[in-house]
DNA sequence: ACATAAGGTGAGAGATGCTCACTTTATAAA
DNA sequence: TTTATAAAGTGAGCATCTCTCACCTTATGT
């Protein structure tokens, strides 16, 4: 990928600035933003973010190059976007699925569920491939998906903490977190192989993470 | 990064070809590929093999780029020649810890020893960072590590199933691959945190592989 | 109606991977 | 030594992609 220009009167500070041109003061603004993510998404799940052109994003959105940019800043921004969104969805179901989690038993089912969950949904949606791979080259994206583990760790962490009142905090910490960013890797890897192979591995991140939940 | 453009008569099917242009018969011609490669883990250690230009690594080798293509067909193949070179180092380490393994404690003693290996490999060389990432887009380059992973993951699953002789095969084989996947995984999440979170990452993951290593 | 802001456009600058027609250097046979 | 052949080297320039900028069009409020 060419390297993003940086404005001219920029230092090479990334400045981070997701935030849109547009205001999004317009009905039409707000469609076409959305319009835009799920163009984009399309064509990252069949070709990949990397092969992925902004030319062909706008060429489909029925938009002008320069109307695109207008939406996101750049190329990456998209990308970051479509994880914001997809990560903000996952959360509400980690949520919901560890809220009323009584005893270790219980927090053990509950993960193998939310395992599952995701399992199939990394299968249904290749979209995610690419977005969940944490392999990036961009950093922001990375820090992104970092903070969304640290999210998740926490509430993993605060379950733990409860039920193993003798470990010390910080390797309660370091195990959620840990937990967490393996269970991307094991996904990653399960979908990457073929089907039956994929349900093994998928098995045995269940019965690792068992252990682990355990005795952190 | 622009798509690489395909040769006039070859159709879309990529044909793999790692092989460089060059016979490589003569001798200078052998130290030349060794500088290249020297350069480029220099560049992508302090840049990120995305940013790494062919044409900064063929300034700095001295030739010309029309030069450095012929030892290497593409930018990809440079960062394969990389992972390679580093994957065929760890696996003689790897096998050489693994060689003598006589019982449970034994396996869990050796498997500890080479995360801290890794761990300090990880934190000293950060051209890993790039290579070990097993992000890339480039699927040969995933295919590879996945390959790798595959070899690692025998020689740990033979010993495995010598311990376990009631474990069905498949899911020794399983979590065989799956603990070497997420061993790469866990290195790259200690190695981005600061250094004592990453250590305790490091020491969360020594204690889940040995509860795996005893009941996979 | 008019003014102002929001939204839109596309040619082209900048950047980078890679090619190709051609030159130079090494090796070996005559 | 001369000559032939293969190996190695060169760099201008093509193809392709991201992103900008000067200008145009449409909506909203008074």
């Amino acid at each position: 990928m060419p390297k993003p220009r940086h404005a001219p009167g920029e230092t090479g500070a990334e400045t981070a600035a997701d935030q849109p041109i547009r205001s999004l003061a317009q009905q039409r603004s707000r469609e076409r933003r959305d319009l835009i993510l799920a163009v984009a998404s399309e064509l990252i799940a069949a070709l990949g973010s990397d092969a992925m052109k902004m030319s062909e994003v706008a060429q489909r959105a029925g938009i002008s190059i320069g109307s695109l940019y207008q939406y996101f800043p750049d190329k990456r921004a998209i990308v970051r976007a479509l994880a914001e969104r997809t990560h903000a969805e996952s959360r509400t179901c980690i949520a919901a699925a560890l809220h009323d989690v009584g005893d270790l038993a219980g927090l053990q089912d509950a993960f193998a569920g939310l395992v599952e969950q995701y399992y199939a949904l990394f299968l249904a949606t290749p979209v995610m491939r690419d977005i969940w791979s944490g392999t990036q080259a961009d950093p922001e994206l990375r820090a992104l998906e970092l903070k969304e583990s640290r999210a998740c760790a926490a509430l993993l962490g605060a379950i733990m903490a409860c039920l193993h009142p003798a470990v010390p905090r910080h390797r309660i910490d370091a195990t959620a977190l840990l937990v967490w960013q393996l269970g991307e890797a094991a996904m990653r890897l399960a979908i990457s192989l073929d089907r039956s192979e994929g349900d093994d591995v998928v098995e045995a991140y269940k019965r690792m993470t068992r252990h682990t939940l355990a005795q952190p």
